[in-house]
DNA sequence: TCGCTGGTGGGAAAATGTGGGGAATAGTGG
DNA sequence: CCACTATTCCCCACATTTTCCCACCAGCGA
């Protein structure tokens, strides 16, 4: 059995930025991030998809490395973990940014996360999600919509959340 | 699981002030705040939105640490889960105040609560809550209003409570 | 009245976002 | 195997935004 389980990292990404895509497909990665991002010497950084929402998820590669690990955990039997392995893994690129702290986004990730010009880069805790930020702003407003009617009957899981 | 339970802080922020946004969107934080605020030497804080209501929360970083800490332990598989973390994590924004006491608020968070020139800033407990204040005020009477008529029938919750 | 503290405004330097040219590389077809 | 095309990469230059700092005003207590 392998135990990956999650680890106490130095930093956690969070925050939102609107960014551009430009003609060339290339995504200026927000500048605060750039540091933590490029830890220390290698700027590798791995691009792939997110398995549950049409947005992309992008890893330092030292996170990505755990990710891996992670999947190759997975068992090949059950139906649900072999599509992620071959989502997650079988879409993952590695990417690093230019001299302007940019990132060229394949066309296949590119289009399959719906990107056009105005994008939403958020941070996530081990990794960054980017989303069109038409689509963005859709999922957050139903989402905000939704968690009044909800309040009272409220979910399980955040019926106990004290924030 | 976690248990990142409620603690006993030395500090629990009350009290509401009314404040200005000016023209480039820096809010001054009342001055008796700051001191509680910049915990020793870091004036570390966060600012996000609250789910509930349209305004903003603004955490000093240590109280903050605790909220990530809680998301973390929140499941990917699970929906809902998703996108508390998503919502309150991506927005989730680090900042600082200025020589001045003031704090710079992002145009993304701004907008959300409807933010322009006159302000509540109101205590509550573990973080501050950022109102437009015409918003503030409106919900406050209703909610003053609402309760004569809610009073005997009353919420769950509120029934047991002894003020 | 003076001096202090807290709130407000704004200017200028520095950092960041944006666009695009052209060399290098990879991919394609004859 | 070569030539041609398309893409990727790396760099420079410019416009804009952000950040930092200084100066001012208003109120309050001594």
């Amino acid at each position: 059995m392998w135990d990956v389980s999650w680890r106490c990292h130095c930093k956690m990404f969070k925050g939102f930025s609107s960014v551009n895509i430009d003609a060339k497909g290339r995504l200026a990665i927000p500048a605060r991030y750039r540091d933590q991002l490029s830890a220390g010497d290698s700027s590798a950084l791995v691009l792939t998809l997110n398995p549950w929402d049409r947005c992309l998820w992008l890893y330092p590669a030292s996170e990505w490395e755990l990710i891996e690990a992670k999947l190759q955990g997975l068992s090949d039997f059950d139906h649900e973990s072999r599509r992620t392995k071959q989502i997650i893994r079988g879409y993952a690129t590695d990417c690093a940014f230019d001299g302007q702290g940019r990132v060229l986004l394949p066309n296949e990730l590119r289009s399959f996360a719906l990107l056009n010009k105005r994008t939403a880069f958020l941070g996530q805790g081990n990794k960054f999600e980017i989303w069109d930020e038409v689509l963005w702003n859709q999922q957050r407003d139903r989402w905000l919509e939704g968690i009044n009617d909800r309040n009272g009957s409220g979910s399980a899981v955040l019926g106990t959340l004290s924030l």
